[in-house]
DNA sequence: CTGAAAGCGCTAACAG
DNA sequence: CTGTTAGCGCTTTCAG
């Protein structure tokens, strides 16, 4: 390894010359000498340790990102986010993913085994002197378990802990949810079916309350049983597809693309054409969406802004420009598909009022 | 920030005998100020600094990823395979994202540009001391580019550099290949049409042959036609799919699901139903795979192995086991689901045969 | 303009 | 059993 006493011996100067002169530092040797140092240094290929440099300038330029696990569809989206912002400002990444699905079949909901997996892990973060931590979720929930006296800057990815503590950078699932039921009523669809997720889901209430704002807004009644609660795979899907369509529904707004992949099936079984005899709307942007036959109309959250916008957060309390403790609401996307097609709109009156 | 030395200041011991003790070196101190140092630490929530550390030991316990883009969908689940290698033996892991497809829009192939970026990486990955680094492709080819003087093990997950250079670790294209078209030959199949990637493609030109093979060793001729080439995207085999039902094929073959999904569209225009009138296999067990109607079977690149196995390379090379050059293929797993179906044999003596 | 000295936090060798 | 010393590679005063 060449280090920079070894220039320092070639080149008959200090190695703290040297180092002002690789450095940049203006006036630290005389032009002659400084070029002769930079030409040895390119020449043996010289590379700063960077071990050294931070213990001695008590800086990493590292930021830490746990994941919850790094395979579910959103995570990378969200890391790739994080990263471009810090390759932005010349930071780097250490990488810790807790593998949470594989780890625990997915049956886990904070766990005492989970919280010292974290704590380990926060702590392998700290001695590793990252300057800051990003935490990202699998599925967006309220973290129960906080990390036991973390003492840098710290910002929750897609996920939050309870109000007030740190920073967490989500997205607006209401408003997204509003913005598709109200773009279905402007199609002209008033019997509009959901399928949730599980009730006690962040997302299904959250997005339960933007369809319900927006129907309220219009005026119009959704009958019992017009909103049924799937587990976001794809079977429920199909199995709560058949009651909706039982119910003449003329939309469905599925919740997630892969429940909506049921409601394909089943429609093709019940003879009803997707796009055609029934209305559309997934959830998430899975590449399945637009694969489909007609392609599916999905919301698509901001998971790469979500990222940049956690690392900014992150860089700018490391800067001590600013603290904040707020949840962060990041809009969605709608991509409107061939899954939707313009009805009849049976009330006129009702329609105009919606206006 | 808590040191060891204040600690040692603390317990009126020296620095050396708080490390020792901290370090579990037994008969480092009498067993009372062994307690009362560790109790300290304990409460001053002591952590030690891995820079220091490593800058003293010479050691990191620290692998460097570069991926070519963590957003294409396999890169994750090989990230994934080379973290869970990492836990088990105690080493970290720095990440960079090349974010090439963002970057560049999927129009680079081994450009200038690329290969700077990589050596800027390289040399960033160099100066944080890491021991080893797995270069994560995302899609499998050779990539011609070489890094410049690399002093530490190196490894390709998902693309090869050429022969004997650093080992690489991929999966078997050619003999998953084989087996779904020996699986195909077996239902029956004799009319086998094959949905390509581009020709130049690694993986194209693999699994080509593969098919080959299990066709030559089944005596079945494939008519003229039968082979066709798409660009791995979703119209490509929606518009492919239309020459090969002309044939009259009874089973596709297409290269990755994305164009399977395309398949499935045409054939229902043509009013053919995949699983009953049509076979269709798929590569990549994309999430949409499961989702089709019928279920599309494909076939399971090992991701998950490919990291690990990279990652184990690379550890085993640090540990200066022995050092190896090769490439390594994993197999595939292959799910048949419901868009097979068995048909009748035409030419029964001929299926004698390949018996 | 240049370099000597000190020290970041830790460990390892060796002396008492 | 315990402490002293030296030093990993680098930067940063500060004195010449």
């Amino acid at each position: 390894m060449v280090t920079i006493k070894k220039i320092a011996q070639l080149t008959k100067v200090s190695a703290a010359t040297v180092s002002n002169v690789l450095n940049g530092k203006s006036g630290a040797a005389s032009e002659a000498k400084a070029r002769e140092i930079i030409d040895v240094a390119r020449n043996l290929h010289y590379m700063p340790n960077m071990l050294a440099k931070s213990l001695k300038q008590q800086k990493t330029n590292t930021i830490g990102i746990i994941t919850e696990d790094l395979t579910v569809f959103n995570t990378p989206e969200i890391v790739d986010g994080i990263d471009a912002c810090c390759e932005e400002n010349d930071y780097g990444i250490i990488l810790t993913n807790m593998r949470l699905f594989k780890r625990y079949n997915n049956d886990f909901t904070d766990t005492p085994k989970h919280h010292e997996l974290l704590d380990a892990t926060l702590r392998s973060m700290s001695a590793k002197q990252v300057e800051g931590i990003v935490y990202v979720g699998y599925h967006c929930r309220e973290i129960a378990y906080l990390p036991s006296r973390v003492q840098v800057p710290f910002v929750y990815a897609y996920c939050y802990p309870r109000e007030g503590i740190y920073p967490s950078v989500l997205y607006d699932d209401e408003k997204a949810a509003f913005d598709v039921t109200e773009l279905l009523i402007q199609k002209g669809h008033r019997k509009i079916g959901v399928i949730c997720g599980p009730a006690i889901s962040y997302h299904t209430q959250a997005r339960l309350r933007g369809f319900n704002r927006a129907m309220a807004k219009h005026r119009i009644r959704t009958k019992p049983g017009m909103v049924v609660y799937g587990d976001w795979e794809r079977q429920s899907g199909y199995n709560l597809a058949g009651s909706l369509i039982d119910l003449k529904v003329s939309a469905v707004f599925s919740f997630n693309d892969l429940m909506a992949s049921g409601v394909y099936e089943r429609a093709a079984e019940q003879g009803l054409q997707i796009g055609k005899d029934l209305s559309l709307f997934g959830f998430d942007n899975r590449d399945i969406s637009q694969g489909y036959v007609p392609a599916l109309s999905t919301v698509e959250p901001p998971l790469h802004e979500i990222g940049h916008k956690c690392a900014e957060i992150i860089l700018s309390q490391i800067k001590r420009r600013r603290t904040t403790k707020k949840r962060l609401f990041l809009p969605c996307v709608i991509h409107e598909r061939n899954s939707v097609f313009v009805t009849q709109v049976k009330s006129p009156v009702s329609f105009a009022l919606s206006k």
